[in-house]
DNA sequence: ACAAACCAGTTTGTGACGCAAACCGTTTTG
DNA sequence: CAAAACGGTTTGCGTCACAAACTGGTTTGT
């Protein structure tokens, strides 16, 4: 077994946070999504889910767009194509993981 | 997709670490290896290892048994029962997180 | 009309963590 | 007998995840 091969050394850390992968496979899967369905779906605090949300958009891995439902803020997501590649290439590594440990 | 049937809420955080990963991951292949071998395999300084290592050990993943080799110590590790109980129950985790992601 | 409660988030404070540099006691080498 | 090497451990530092506190605005209650 290599371990380089592992492919562990270089795991996107910023998509490897649980909290993070959580949200970037929920919005690979919906193409917008607003602040408050993030919450419930995530069950992350406010303050939790807006900083790992700040996170997501510094690496340029979402797009958030700050508007308003009537005269409320609301905050809208969605994934950038450089978000779904590392997420698709960090779903690549766990499979070449998952694949390498089962032999 | 059920966010709960991810998993990643209860990911264990231990394990989840690359460089830990990396060290359980090859202490499941080999039931016996010694500071230096899993040094060059990991490539992780020798700091780096030692706190890894006791992580591992606190957590009662790994038994670290403490020997010398002729007149120099030799620290020698070996998976638990716990240890490889808790990789595998990873290991499950992420091929779950890749199979519901994956349709 | 004015306070109290609520909404949609952001900022702040804190404890834990990952990492490498510095260190330590011992042993071999020049 | 210095000095370098061995086999690690401890220290220092920047970063992070998390929840509590806060903010600016809006609705509700009286």
């Amino acid at each position: 077994m290599s371990h380089e091969l592992l492919g562990l050394g270089d795991l996107d850390r910023i998509i490897h946070e649980p909290a993070r992968l959580l949200i970037v496979t929920i919005l690979s899967t919906v193409e917008k999504a607003d602040f408050l369905f993030l919450q419930r779906e995530t069950k992350l605090t406010k303050g939790n889910l807006s900083a790992h949300l700040g996170k997501l958009e510094e690496a340029g891995y979402i797009k958030i767009e700050k508007t308003f439902k009537g005269k409320l803020p609301l905050t809208i997501c969605n994934l950038t194509a450089n978000g779904r590649k590392a997420f698709e290439q960090y779903r690549q590594r766990l499979i070449q993981f998952i694949d390498t440990t089962s032999k």
